[in-house]
DNA sequence: ATGAAAGCGCTAACAG
DNA sequence: CTGTTAGCGCTTTCAT
């Protein structure tokens, strides 16, 4: 063994022999039981105080075997998104006496590119051993059957993405929707040639590539996608690849996400080209940063919040005991427009 | 109690019992030991399988007496600066067999205003009776006297301030001297009248604010400051009630974070100005949105993801058992100049 | 209202 | 190499 343990601390053994009582009665103590008499609460508190106890959580929830825990998986830190579902997954809890513990899955900026699939697993492995009471994951990008395999029966709930496992349900934006909303959008403004930044066809999310191609099928449209990592970097160079390739430049763009849009934006700059007048940019989770002033992209907005929020309250339902068939919770996104959209300029 | 415990599941007594060996035995194969042969290694890792055991890392964490988890209180999600600190703890510990845990400290996006002192509390109080080794604090907005309390011993390290208190390391850049390289670059371009907006005095971050002042007053020019929360919306507000108020509107604006720099550019485009030919605008942090093409904010960098692996390591040592008095350690910030600054119009 | 006693599931000497 | 024996610090009947 590597390090040597800390030091023994003060335990409700020590707590109770000071004050003269017993173990049980500092543990009712400790638990807020009304079942102590003032005196004997007040002496305790008072001794525990004294010798600077901390109760033992660990010792506490194996004892009772119950950890009053909500793991929370994000999949990084970079993308507001994730930001967004974790205030509606706090405001889901509230008041349930439910705790929340985060792991993050990738650390790094280009994650999406490079999840790294063995420090997935380790975080739901680690809440698993650690007896959560469910968990609640935001950008996993596994198989169902890994997923079952290392959950082993804690009820979980995925957001942003249908996971058919048992035991597991998931709420989501209808991501194929968006796509299609997106298209239809676009093609109402005028915009014929509507390209679109794909996230890689590896990751478990691509309803709303599916719903991109399948609404500009059916207008008779060419699709045109270029997949890449949801970075604001790899929308940028998505971005260059469709003006460098393109055969006749696309009049809009739409992007999976609002990073890889910023990107887009970024790169249509470089180009010299004007947002809206030369291209329409088009993003994904009107995130704060899309709602900015000085950015003003549009979105489509999958209510991320909700998403959160939503996928906590289920889960709470799940831990009170609620059993059935798997649920699937499908929101309805909507587009949000912004300046970075426009009638194609043939049109005006 | 409310909730019903958890159904008992397979435990080690099980498992050594079906493959006919002792406990001791089963707990060696799961921890890897090289001391078990090969065959019962086997036969217990297929038992274990057979069975679905899965370890309870409480009872081991428990009688072990360690954890190999460091715990991370970040502030919030919203501001990407924690992102980039968090990527640099998580490199940090990289190799440490330490795992990490992270708690947040306000999950809405206008948290720095409302900072919950008891959430704040809650999450490092958990930390501490869940016995991690060591907690590292992003955006730790009390007081040292409270984490003193708080922690009872557990090693900590501060970032992005100095926290004076037993056994807390900080790790931080040198705020005051970049509030005053802020003001000298500004100044060197030709500004005079350099605005700052300023996060509340009640928070304990204003060594920004008072390198400003210092380098104003030492260059004989007034300082304007204006307190305001620090995310987008405030920095909106600031920026108007600048605007409004000041006698001659300043050529340069200074902003606490880039969140509110972000904000000052909304607020300036809004009242139809133009960044950087009417006024500069300088943000602070140094985040991937300032970095971002179509944002292009200068910004002081602090080296958050510095911060955050220098955290980590400095904690990693006191966990190793390093003792001593705190220790602080402060980076210089440097300047990353981008399009938001150029020299006052009447200079050029 | 309080105490005694029996675990929770695992690790850690210590034998052999 | 493997088994025995004590705990880790707390909760939880069950008495009284």
């Amino acid at each position: 063994m590597d390090s040597r343990a800390r030091p023994r601390s003060v335990t409700m053994e020590d707590v109770a022999r000071e004050a003269g009582v017993s173990r049980a009665l500092v543990s009712l103590v400790m638990r807020e039981s009304p079942l102590v008499s003032p005196a004997r609460r007040a002496l305790v508190l008072e001794t525990a105080e004294r010798l600077g106890y901390t109760p033992n959580r660990l010792a506490s929830r194996l004892a009772s075997n119950r950890t009053h825990t909500i793991g929370v998986f994000l999949l990084g830190l970079h993308n507001p998104v994730f930001a967004d579902i974790y205030a509606g997954i706090a405001e889901g809890i509230e008041g349930s006496g439910e705790h929340l513990m985060v792991a993050v899955g990738a650390a790094e900026q280009d994650a999406g590119t490079d999840v790294d699939p063995a420090r997935e697993a380790e975080a739901i492995t680690s809440f698993v051993d650690l007896r959560v009471d469910g968990i609640l994951l935001a950008g996993y990008t596994g198989s169902p059957e890994s997923l079952t395999a290392l959950l082993r029966g804690t009820p979980a709930v995925v957001i942003t993405r249908e996971l058919t496992a048992p035991g597991v349900d998931s709420v989501l934006a209808d991501d194929r929707l968006g796509g299609r909303l997106a298209v239809e959008f676009l093609n109402e403004l005028g915009h014929d040639r509507i390209a679109h930044i794909a996230s890689r066809a590896t990751l478990p999310y691509g309803s709303r590539r599916a719903g991109y191609v399948e609404a500009m099928t059916r207008l008779g449209l060419e699709p045109l996608v270029v997949e890449e990592s949801m970075t604001e970097r790899g929308g940028h160079r998505a971005m260059g690849e469709i003006l460098r390739t393109a055969s006749t430049r696309p009049t809009a763009v739409f992007a999976n996400n609002d990073l890889a849009a910023l990107g887009a934006l970024g790169a249509l700059a470089s180009a010299g080209l004007s947002v809206p007048r030369d291209v329409s940019v088009l993003g994904y989770d009107d995130t704060a940063f899309a709602a900015s002033d000085v950015v003003q992209l549009s979105s489509v907005d999958q209510h991320g919040r909700d998403l959160g929020r939503g996928a906590a309250e289920q889960l709470l339902r799940r831990i009170a005991g609620e059993d059935g068939a798997p649920v699937v919770r499908r929101l309805a996104p909507r587009i949000v427009p912004r300046q970075s959209v426009a009638p194609p300029r043939s049109w005006a």
